[in-house]
DNA sequence: ATTATCTTTTAGGCATACCAAAATTAATAA
DNA sequence: TTATTAATTTTGGTATGCCTAAAAGATAAT
């Protein structure tokens, strides 16, 4: 098999599993790559004999720990990719994923790690999704604002950087004291406001209260 | 065709024909692609077909207008890659080749040329080779150092930035005066030095002195 | 001019990666 | 449970881009 295919099966079976806690079916995967279901069938079963998926007929497929650490790999190189074509060479966010489609495909580590040191190892790209590191790691412990995350999933309050009555009284009113776990539903692109769950209540924060927000991924 | 096989063979192609001035034979491009000559003479009746090479068999291949063109674009890409890498990540110039091979598939003019910009839009690449423009266009009119250049071809004399009588005597001695023609032979890398002919001697200049001729590409 | 050599082309094959249509299997509803 | 519907797999087919071996054509030497 081409690299290039299967690099493409891989990444998009990483992508429709939700970091390989689900199980793919043949469909989702041809709707995805607009293929036909039956070059899908073809495929994993060879996929399958390269041990990067575990594929059982009729019921679906999951990436082995060799096919998710290669689909991850894809992840980092697109991701810095486009982390790079906007901060670096000004490119709108909206218009880099199509390159990065093509750039991830470069398997050059060295070339990578460059432009990730360049831009001080960022650990998100342009659009809030998080860059695994060379090891293929997410970062997790680092402590960022809530601003800063800008991504779906789900953190623990860890502390604020506003300390007035004011806030903290606004953010105990709302359950966001420290060791909360909250839960970041969406990301409103238009003013940077975030729809969370915490304690199974939804709220909608704003910018300006997330970025006084201190948290780290869990 | 895939547009990666056009690309590979268009280019290696321009490359074997030093400028689109001879003919290129099968054997030439089988053995630089490492195929079959069968494979070639397969491919290039597709080409001719598409109209990127005049092929007549048992003959041999030169690029239409539009082939030249599509392989010019090749090698700005590959050239600009390479300065990219040496110049700005801190690669060795013998280590970029093979990236940029990758690298110049990419196709998409903005981000060549915003890299082209941000370097300066450089006329040579690390290897000495010249980088042609957006346009296709090798600069020729442009006054550079016999320094800059460090690429072997033809060059017109224009000036120096030397001025003193030593040097001009010395310069004078060689018979490289105001208007000469010289070639450039070979550019050696440990120290810079020029070998180079002048009205039909050879020469090694120093790259002091190289750094102090001013000629245009010719 | 004829033979020997070297190059190119033809002919037939193979693997990849896709497809459409038919057959099978699984899931859902009556 | 059976019928219906939906998903999956099988079967057979296509284009690409490479291959080897044999045939044809061009080149060079005697």
């Amino acid at each position: 098999m081409r690299s290039e295919t299967i690099e493409n099966y891989l990444k998009t079976i990483y992508n429709l599993s939700s970091d390989n806690t689900r199980v793919v079916t043949n469909q989702q995967l041809a709707s995805k790559l607009n293929f036909n279901p039956a070059s899908v069938t073809e495929a994993l079963r060879k996929l399958h004999e390269l041990k990067y998926v575990v594929y059982e007929k009729s019921y679906g497929t999951r990436l082995t720990a060799s096919g998710a650490r290669m689909a991850i790999d894809i992840v980092r190189r697109h991701r810095i990719w486009e982390t790079y074509l906007v901060k670096e060479l000004g490119f709108g966010w909206d218009e880099v994923h199509e390159i990065a489609e093509e750039l991830e495909h470069v398997k050059n580590d060295k070339l990578i790690n460059k432009l990730a040191e360049l831009m001080g190892n960022p650990v998100y790209d342009p659009h809030g999704d998080p860059i695994p590191d060379a090891k293929g790691k997410f970062q997790k412990d680092k402590l960022i604002t809530l601003f800063e995350a800008r991504a779906k999933g789900s953190y623990r309050i860890m502390g604020t950087s506003d300390h007035s009555v004011v806030f903290l009284k606004y953010l105990e009113k709302h359950g966001l004291i420290i060791g909360a776990s909250i839960h970041v539903k969406t990301v409103e692109e238009v003013d940077g406001s975030l729809l969370i769950t915490c304690q199974k209540k939804e709220i909608v924060i704003s910018q300006k209260v997330a970025s006084n927000i201190i948290c780290k991924e869990t």
